[in-house]
DNA sequence: GGCTTCACG
DNA sequence: ACGTACGTGAAGCCT
């Protein structure tokens, strides 16, 4: 179901008003506090709830009935001044850029109108989320489909309230609202309540005699003093519900439907009013909210036209003509699962013409997909790519640009990147929407579109989509990462989940059983010290047991009450035997349920896993791993590496496993060219001994285990930019103690406060970080007026271009490893990959030749100005290679 | 679908 | 007074 957002626009441009200094202002001298805040409140509001329409109500006060009856009504409320007034003007002026409906009518309020269509939302089913500084609205969450997001002060501090909330916040249901504000009165209105009576009273009194009336049926029972001011004002109590009551039937020009259409805003008239106040940042903020956000210029959003398809038959001549083609060619796969069903190829993108060539006759177009060809550009390239694989025939088809990789290249924050979204945002075309069957007919499938001609539609589409991301890649410097590193590796990770990696079923099995048995055991044993039956997997349940029932110690609180987490429970560690066993339970459970279970579920016939490896999800540049994730394996704990036993080469082969030696604070090293660092990895020793002795001022060989632990615990925590608090709860010392040893490391190696200090003044000059390889990532959140997000912006900013820098370097040792096996023609294989480390299969005559080419391609995948180094081993399963 | 917990680099 | 280390994915509970 689709959400409604109503927002009260004089009470956010007030609250914004109030909250932002009155010296913002454009050169020309107009004030833009206010403006400016609801603009950027709206822009979050829309980023953090993606509402299907939106609304702003405003207030038109004139002299009405129910106005004349409390003529004193807001006349508490500060009188608008005109720095304010003339605001509220661009305000409009705003939303009408933006094509945002603002709705008012004389004589009513905001809160009327968007009690109105909140009214009329939430008989329809639909949520609405009600935008507001103003508690009068709490009333209307008596409604399950409304929710009210309270703006508590500011432009960034909200409360999202329910139903629960509500009750929560006030003590009372939201139905009761209007009844608890008229007894308590309200003063930024004017309107005084009952004597004596606050918001704690009111709301006993109310719950215990279940509204107004029960209160004045048994008013002779209250305290003297509360009886009489009870009595006095209860004329006044009953007027205070009629002017509080909000209006919910008004007759408005807009409806709910209308406002759930919301068109496309126009980018042109956006960015002109953004530029006439002079809002530097507002529009990357914008686009990232309102889509099509990847900071890029974006056409203007005219009104979008199908994709019409004109399907051709392939000829030579096409084909020769086409084979001289300087971009790569539009094409698309028909897929059934993993099944290839033909190839989409566009013969001529302004025209709309292409042509459809089923699997049997690829062959006939080798001259365009081979090698040697013009390249082909598709979305989403490698289940393709993986098909052919799969398929096992001779077929090889050569993607030189990918859109979806090119989108994310562009904006890795997107969640996804569906073809159909990247097309209307960045054309002016759209996916056509294939009717159903006419009204009253079954659907016999003839009305449905066949998967060729849906494969013609997707190739039209990227074929159109191509020379803007090219000029996009181009524009933002990204060309060369994205030709050189990521659509080299599509392939490389087509092959890899393709071959997939072997695992010993029977040991999995083993293990499971086991862990089972255990789990089961502990499970007893922790009911009976708990005296009851209780699910042992729910935390909520596990709250009640451990701090309710059985009194001991809680710690942090969280969302839903008090952590139960691994940090909490060994701080109870001796309080009670149930503890120690819980944490048993845990871990054992976590690897049967997470690693056991699922493991064994993902087995296919040939006792090989084969994952799904993710290029366009991480942030960073990261690869990641899902279905299953195989970079999560356990191996820190002695239980959970007996996983890894179980992954196991082919047979008649070993697995060799290499991994980058400390890839991250070398990064660090390089790009703040710290000279103490550069040295300390140079000379070649113990780098964690190096640093301790930097910092604890001790010869190398003096440094002992607790000093090089700490210093361990440092340089890890550094490209997270870890404060003082978090290495102190790490190591187990007081804060203070840790901000010392922080001060000797940046003492120690000046250059990397530096580094840090400049990249997050960097990040926050340009709205986006970028890695040496010129991967850019745009972190929003350094604008937040949030302090919290706004230093979480700062973190992420440090540590994107070392995690990226390290993330690029390791993309190109796959790319060129996998080129290099190739080269010498290796039966060689890459089975897996984990952030730092590559694990390949080979036959035992591969060996020597294996390692040498590893050693070389990793360790000269990229010239930092510290050696890369790389550990090697090989092993017969993944558990006993290490070094 | 959100939250909590926990596995990895 | 508050919150406090980056990046992932999965399981299981609960609404």
């Amino acid at each position: 179901m689709p959400t409604l957002m109503l927002i009260d626009g004089n009470s956010l441009t007030y609250r914004a008003f109030h909250a932002l200094p009155p010296d913002l202002a454009t050169s020309s001298g107009q004030i833009t506090n206010a403006v400016l805040g609801f603009t950027s409140m709206l822009i979050n509001l829309v980023r953090d709830h993606k509402p299907d329409g939106i609304a702003v109500a405003f207030d038109r006060p004139e002299p009405t009935f129910r106005h004349e009856q409390v003529t004193t009504y807001k006349a508490n409320r500060d009188k608008a001044p005109d720095v304010l007034r003339e605001q509220m003007g661009l305000v409009r002026q705003v939303l009408d850029a933006i094509g945002l409906p603002a709705i008012e009518k004389p004589g009513f309020e905001a809160d009327d109108i968007i009690a109105t269509l909140a009214t009329q939302a939430a008989a329809q089913k639909i949520t609405t989320l009600v935008v507001t500084g103003d508690r009068d609205s709490y009333q209307l969450v008596s409604d399950p489909y409304i929710r009210v997001i309270y703006n508590k002060r500011g432009v960034s501090d909200y409360a999202n309230y329910d139903e629960a909330g509500i009750l929560e916040r006030t003590g009372v249901p939201p139905e009761m609202y209007v009844q608890y504000a008229a007894m308590r009165g309200d003063n930024s209105d004017n309107l005084p309540g009952v004597p004596g009576v606050g918001e704690k009273t009111a709301a006993k009194l109310l719950m215990k005699y279940g509204g107004i009336d029960g209160i004045y049926e048994h008013v002779e029972e209250q305290t003297p003093k509360l009886k009489e001011n009870l009595k006095a004002s209860e004329d006044l109590v009953r007027l205070n519900m009629i002017v509080m009551d909000l209006i919910r039937d008004m007759e408005l020009d807009h409806t709910v439907d209308e406002l759930l259409e919301m068109e496309p805003y126009n980018a042109e008239s956006v960015k002109e009013i953004f530029d006439f106040l002079e809002f530097r940042t507002m529009w990357g903020r914008f686009q990232e909210a309102f889509g099509g956000g990847d900071g890029e210029e974006l056409p203007a959003a005219v009104e979008a036209k199908d994709l019409e398809v004109i399907e051709v038959k392939i000829t030579d001549s096409i084909i020769d003509e086409l084979s001289k083609s300087t971009q790569p060619i539009g094409a698309a796969a028909s897929l059934e699962g993993s099944h290839f069903g033909g190839l989409a190829i566009v013969t001529d993108p302004d025209a709309g013409e292409v042509a459809y060539v089923p699997a049997s006759d690829i062959a006939k177009v080798s001259q365009l997909v081979g090698p040697d060809g013009p390249g082909l550009a598709a979305h989403d390239s490698k289940p393709l790519l993986r098909a052919l694989l799969d398929a096992d025939d001779e077929i090889e088809v050569y993607v030189t640009l990918d859109t979806a990789l090119a989108a994310y290249l562009l904006d890795p924050a997107g969640a996804s990147y569906p073809l159909d979204q990247l097309l209307v945002s960045r054309t002016a075309w759209q996916m056509p929407v294939d009717e159903g069957p006419p009204e009253g007919q079954l659907d016999f499938g003839e009305n449905r579109v066949t998967p060729a001609t849906e494969a013609c539609r997707e190739a039209l589409a990227v074929a159109r989509l191509t020379p803007l991301l090219l000029a996009s890649l181009e524009e933002s410097g990204l060309t060369e990462l994205n030709e050189t590193v990521e659509v080299p590796l599509v392939r490389v990770l087509a092959k890899m989940e393709h071959v997939g990696v072997g695992v010993d079923r029977a040991e999995l099995e083993r293990l499971n059983a086991e862990m089972a048995g255990e789990v089961e055991g502990l499970r007893t044993a922790i009911c009976e010290d708990a005296g009851e039956e209780f699910n042992v997997n729910s935390t909520k349940k596990l709250q009640e047991i451990l701090f309710e029932k059985l009194q001991l110690t809680p710690g942090k609180k969280n969302k839903s009450g008090y952590s139960t987490n691994q940090a909490t429970l060994e701080k109870l560690v001796g309080e009670h035997p149930i503890i120690d066993k819980l944490l048993a339970y845990r871990e054992v459970e976590k690897l049967r349920s997470t690693y056991g279970q699922s493991l064994l579920a993902s087995v296919e016939s040939d006792d090989r896993i084969r994952a799904t490896f993710n290029q366009t999800v991480a942030r960073t540049g990261r690869l990641s791993s899902e279905n299953p994730n195989l970079h999560n394996i356990p191996v820190r704990s002695e239980r959970g590496r007996a996983f890894r036993k179980a992954f196991v080469p082919a047979v008649g082969t070993s697995f060799l496993v290499a991994d980058y030696n400390q890839i991250e604070l070398r990064c660090i090293a390089h790009l703040a060219n710290d000279p103490g660092m550069v040295s300390a990895f140079t000379s070649g020793e113990d780098i964690h001994r190096s640093v301790a002795s930097r910092v604890f001022s001790v010869e190398p060989s003096e440094v002992d285990f607790e000093q090089r632990s700490k210093a361990k615990m440092v340089s890890y925590g550094l490209a997270y930019g870890m404060e003082a608090y978090g290495l102190g709860q790490r190591l187990g010392i007081p804060t203070r103690e840790a901000a010392e040893i922080l001060d000797a490391f940046f003492e120690g190696f000046p250059a990397i406060r530096d580094y840090m200090d400049s990249t997050v003044t960097e990040a926050r000059n340009r709205g986006y970080t970028e890695t040496l390889f010129g991967r850019r990532r745009s972190i929003p959140e350094l604008m937040s007026d949030n302090r919290n997000v706004r230093q979480a912006g700062e973190r992420q900013a440090m540590n994107a271009g070392i995690q990226g820098l390290a993330a690029d370097i390791f993309k190109v040792a796959l790319v060129r490893l996998d080129q290099r096996l190739r080269d010498e023609a290796m039966a060689a294989r890459v089975v897996l990959q984990v952030h730092d480390e590559v694990i390949l299969e080979l036959p035992a005559e591969e060996k020597d030749k294996s390692e040498e080419v590893v050693l070389e391609e990793l360790r000269n995948a990229f010239k930092l100005n510290v050696p890369l180094e790389v550990n090697l081993s090989f092993g017969e399963t993944w558990a006993d290679a290490k070094d």
